[in-house]
DNA sequence: ACCCAGGTGGCCC
DNA sequence: GGGCCACATGGG
């Protein structure tokens, strides 16, 4: 595998060090289900939105004991989320994206818990992830990457950038990106977790960027 | 007083 | 299928 592609993700490896070091609960192996849904959660939560007030909102759900699916799909009204949530931005709709995602969870796979779930086909959870309301296809591939731990590769705004600075693609839909980095890269859960992270990573100042245990 | 942050859904054409 | 726009908070 000697494609561009790969070299360029060598390239940000050596330059950036492993994802590890600064996305500690995305990235580590034998993720509990626990693990999962509050990577989830997160990636809703983050949608347009900086990570540190993502993270905040995760504390707030957190010491109020809401940051399960199990506990969020047990509420009445999505807008009990509202005040823990209000710091991510967006206030109005994520507790609706939240509750929507974890009431599916809890009528297609009952008590088995997002573990069981992200033993699901691949293709078959991308779609039912796309169905439902709040999730596009970057949030479906980060939970699908980070959460379940599966082979689909994460387009975002930086990643285009970075393909149209390196001239590596002229079409910069995201569905081309995403088959441009999988065709050029081994079908690997952890290169693509790290290749994702590395391109956020690469654009940020290292001493800024670093994910706390929530 | 701007601009931006790990997007998405709803319109319009 | 692509091009806008609203959505909302906190930080620079």
């Amino acid at each position: 595998m000697e494609s561009k592609i790969y070299k360029l993700y060598l390239n940000l490896l050596q330059k950036c060090g492993s994802p590890k070091e600064y996305w500690p609960q995305w990235c580590k192996k034998g993720k509990t289900s626990s693990d999962r849904e509050i990577i989830a959660i997160g990636a809703i939560l983050t949608q347009r939105t900086s990570w540190r007030n993502a993270e905040l909102a995760l504390e707030n759900l957190k010491k109020a004991e809401l940051l399960s699916f199990g506990k969020i799909a047990e509420l009445e009204r999505s807008e009990t989320l509202v005040p823990y949530v209000r710091v991510a931005g967006f206030y109005q709709s994520k507790p609706k994206k939240l509750f929507e995602l974890c009431k599916f969870i809890e009528v297609f796979e009952g008590v088995k818990g997002f573990g069981e779930y992200a033993k699901k086909n691949l293709e078959k959870a991308r779609e039912d992830l796309l169905s439902l309301y709040g999730i596009g296809p970057e949030t479906a591939d980060t939970i699908l990457l980070y959460a379940f731990d599966k082979p689909s590769f994460v387009v975002d705004e930086y990643t285009k950038r970075l393909v149209k600075k390196e001239e590596l693609a002229t079409d910069l839909s995201y569905d081309n990106l995403k088959n441009l980095f999988e065709k050029n890269l081994p079908v690997n859960t952890e290169i693509y977790q790290n290749f994702h992270a590395l391109v956020i990573f690469s654009q940020k100042e290292k001493s800024r960027w670093g994910m706390k245990v929530v």
